[in-house]
DNA sequence: ACAATTTATATACATTTGTTTATTCATAAA
DNA sequence: TTTATGAATAAACAAATGTATATAAATTGT
């Protein structure tokens, strides 16, 4: 008993009956048959043992139990079209909070691809979350974020994902290097060189130092730079040798302006995923950023916030 | 494509299941089965085209379409709850306001009765309108009253009614009047003498010229007056004679202003009735005075109001 | 008094909605 | 890997809702 006894539809009815005063008038509107409508009234009535009008001559009027359910109807209607406008615009409009968990390494390139997006879809608040792999799976597991940036995607989750960018990492040097001919350099080999680093904390140095590492090498930098392009235009200048993304100098390669060495372990081929769990509902802010990684050339983007 | 595609059933267990977070749980609380309420929440995704929840894991969340939609939700139920509320106590409780019409020379003796109701019911806000018969015959019939009070129900109309008071009319005239202490006087007797009357339409005019008729005497007013108590002063002042509720001019004639003639067919007794439409629903205010004009002695009552 | 209008009722039927039972599927946890 | 749990699905069915049609009852307005 604790709750009224009452349908959506009945709903819909009283309101329109009680707004026209007419059964007549409120089935038309409603496409009913006059019966239909004289039928959930008087249903409405007596599942809840309440008059609600009464047919005075030839006029309908509401009872004061009447006036008090019409305005609850009006209140509930209202609620419901305005829900269905917010459900409908969030089915179109990419607005809203888009929580994204992203790899540690990921930071370096992530800031430049999110301020394209935001350049075309401005209305997004991304909100970046930048931790570990292990708390990554963790809190994706805990449904805590849209979207999920990583190099690798676990098999053991069921989750969905999409290689957006293959990041590959060659060994640069002068075109006057004494090894820019040699085959199968090993990574010993050049581990006195004169290496020319990004600072510490950059994802390409932590992936270039892992690499040499598992070599049994380790790297010395002989000067530190603030940029990819600074980096290049430094091994150009003849001042070292250096690792830098394929993308970043395929035109320095292409006339000679840079050679790059045939070092065992290299190019450094490294997948960035975007990935969601498998049944999450990603909604159309997230979707776009998908779209977004999915059509947009990565290597381009970067290269040119780079050259700035 | 207006409204929101939602039943009252769906309302009710999308909250249970937004509120625990569990298709069991809401099922359980709402006695139905899991499926039962599976069913229910995709059949309301399907047809409004909106994922509500999503299932990662074990465990279930709402997307945000679903928290909006647990918002409203939550509203809607609460209006409900409140309205049955509302509509229950209202079955119960005797306040509000109550709106009576009342004919004219009802007003005399009105107030007495509505005093002793308000002592016993004091949460109910009569609202008395004192108009004429004809007037209160048309608005009833546009339903503008709960009750009224009148000494004639018409028979054209389809109307409730009961007699709970018997009023009693009796010839005035002022003491020096030459018939003063005459005893058996006949309607004859009296035919000539100067009639102060009411307009037209009157109720006491209606009963007075009625029983003067069926005497086969043709009353012809002398003058015209807008009120009872009007009259009263007139007949004091030497102007007239008339016919007048006793209870009317009870403290004139026992001070000796006013006498009582002793005219065959007098005290014309007239009742007084109670009367609502017959499809009109009372609600408990009215049916309480009702019930208080069936079950109090009205005579004593105005009696007692007299004496003080 | 009569015509027109509006609600109330009834019957028979189609469609939609809501339910249960049984079973399958997927996952988390032991 | 097995077990337990919660959700999804299928099938069968009951109940509610809506329909058309016809008709009655009541009242308004001419």
């Amino acid at each position: 008993m604790q709750n009224l006894h009452i349908t959506a539809q009945q709903i819909r009815i009283f309101e329109a009956v009680a707004r026209h005063l007419s059964y007549t008038k409120a089935a038309e509107e409603l496409n009913l048959s006059q019966p239909a409508v004289s039928i959930q009234i008087k249903r409405l009535e007596e599942n809840n043992d309440v008059k609600l009008v009464e047919v005075i001559g030839k006029k309908l009027y509401l009872t004061r139990s009447g006036e008090r359910m019409y305005q609850t109807c009006q209140r509930i209607l209202e609620e419901l079209k305005e829900l269905n406008g917010v459900i409908k615009s969030e089915h179109q409009k990419i607005e809203g909070e888009l929580k994204i968990a992203v790899v540690t390494p990921a930071k370096y390139f992530m800031p430049y691809i999110l301020k394209a997006f935001l350049n075309r879809y401005p209305d997004v608040r991304p909100a970046i979350t930048v931790i570990n792999r292990r708390r990554i799976l963790d809190e994706l597991k805990n449904n805590q974020y849209d979207l999920s940036i990583m190099g690798r995607v676990p098999e053991e989750l069921k989750m969905e994902s999409f290689p957006f960018f293959q990041n590959v990492l060659v060994v640069a040097a002068p075109p006057n290097h004494p090894l820019a001919k040699a085959k199968s350099i090993t990574p010993k080999d050049i581990a006195n060189e004169r290496f020319l680093m990004r600072e510490k904390g950059s994802g390409i140095r932590i992936s270039v130092e892992e690499r040499f590492a598992e070599n049994g090498v380790n790297i010395e930098p002989y000067m530190e730079l603030g940029s990819t392009e600074s980096i290049k235009q430094a091994v150009m200048a003849g001042l070292g040798i250096s690792v830098l993304p394929k993308q970043s100098i395929r035109i320095e390669a292409k006339y000679g302006h840079l050679v790059i060495l045939d070092v065992e372990g290299f190019p450094l081929k490294r997948d960035w995923y975007v990935a969601w769990m498998k049944d999450k509902n990603l909604d159309p802010s997230a979707q776009a950023f998908v779209e977004f990684l999915k059509s947009v050339d990565i290597d381009r983007l970067l290269a040119m916030s780079d050259t700035r």
